[in-house]
DNA sequence: CTTGCCATGTGCATTATTTCACAGCAAGAT
DNA sequence: ATCTTGCTGTGAAATAATGCACATGGCAAG
């Protein structure tokens, strides 16, 4: 790909446009303005359309967008078009969760493997047909699925040296959802979740008006 | 309050500045420079100073930051200083994922009620004391605690209906974990969580490099 | 008291992102 | 065939955020 320099905001809300799109084709709209796409993802409508204008024409002036086509330029962009094969360590509530999660099926990202640290939790059998594994099994089996990207959802104090373990593996993305940040070499993408940063957002706002 | 003028980046950088904060008051450093500091959350030096910078003068010229005092000052800018009563409403696996998550306890939010729509969830007990209650509910429980903070982990197409009760209900803020943009008029503050933008993220960047 | 050191606080340049505003094009109406 | 309407694509302006570079001031040692 020639151009690095799209905006990483523009990214971003390339999967959060997905969302209506998704409910529009299911409903049979045919066409959507950038506007009307905007008003539902509460963006401006020339926002929309230079997102979108940084990889190609995908409307028709005075027309409007094909949801059809839309969606699926999205998708190709996004590369969910196709399967990603996912693992996850630690196998809390949060780690459950997350697995029994049905957005990520739908989305192409699929789980091959499931670690643990605790000996009382290797070997329970988890409902999507995965067997929760020691962290020992982790180069083993990244290899063995060519898996590309990690989860984390360990404490946090396991966080970096897991991490580490996981690139070391070969994976080459990370989705941490411990309250740490996580370092890398260059060659590895790391994302960073952590719901209490939003919510002290929230709280900060509140405070604010009071 | 008299200046909105902070950006929001820098509120969401001072949750972040906590969590090695946090350490450093565990481990007993008396001190932390704002390279170090940035070093530890990915950022740089010269952010950190101009975040705090904001909010007054915290630092010791020639020394650096006495990390107590830092950590006390952010959290009563972030209004962490106190308790915020939180509800939840959607008791799947990723609410009980979070019911039990202690990162919220122990940082001063404090669940006071959960609720589903399913009969069959309802009257069950949770591991913190709690009991699932009806949607029904909502409105009565919301008043009697005073609950400003609500958070969604409802299926989507629930989200928007469920959102309308709690802010009608006197909830100020709301944190939403459902893959939809929920409407909200302007007093309301309202976080949008998806997991599955920062894995799209991911594969975007994966993709290129491949 | 003076000197040297070091890290903060901040004005300014730079870079990134958003928004405006309008030319260009398609489709339906007259 | 021409006009009108409406929505895209995009250059240019506006706004926001970041990072540099240095003056400032506290501290400790001599």
């Amino acid at each position: 790909m020639k151009e690095c320099k799209i905006p990483s905001p523009t990214i971003e809300r390339l999967a959060l446009y997905t969302r209506p799109l998704e409910t529009l084709q299911r409903d049979g709209a045919p066409v959507i303005s950038s506007g009307k796409l905007a008003k539902l993802c509460g963006v401006n409508a020339a926002q929309v359309r230079k997102d979108l204008a940084y990889f190609g024409e995908f409307g028709v002036r005075g027309v409007g967008y094909d949801v059809r086509n839309l969606l699926k330029e999205i998708k190709t962009i996004l590369a969910t078009d196709r399967e990603w094969a996912l693992c996850i360590v630690g196998m809390g509530n949060l780690g459950h969760a997350l697995l029994d999660n049905g957005n990520f099926r739908k989305r192409g990202y699929r789980f091959v493997a499931a670690f643990d640290n605790d000996p009382k939790k290797v070997g329970e059998k988890l409902s999507n047909g995965l067997t929760i594994e020691p962290i020992s099994q982790i180069r083993e089996r990244v290899t063995a699925h060519r898996i590309e990207i990690g989860i984390i959802t360990t404490p946090p104090d396991q966080a970096q040296r897991i991490s580490d373990l996981l690139m070391d593996a070969g994976v080459k993305a990370i989705l941490n959802f411990a309250p740490i940040q996580i370092r890398s070499p260059e060659c590895c993408e790391v994302e960073n979740v952590d719901f209490t940063v939003n919510l002290e957002n929230l709280a900060y706002h509140l405070a604010k008006v009071l």
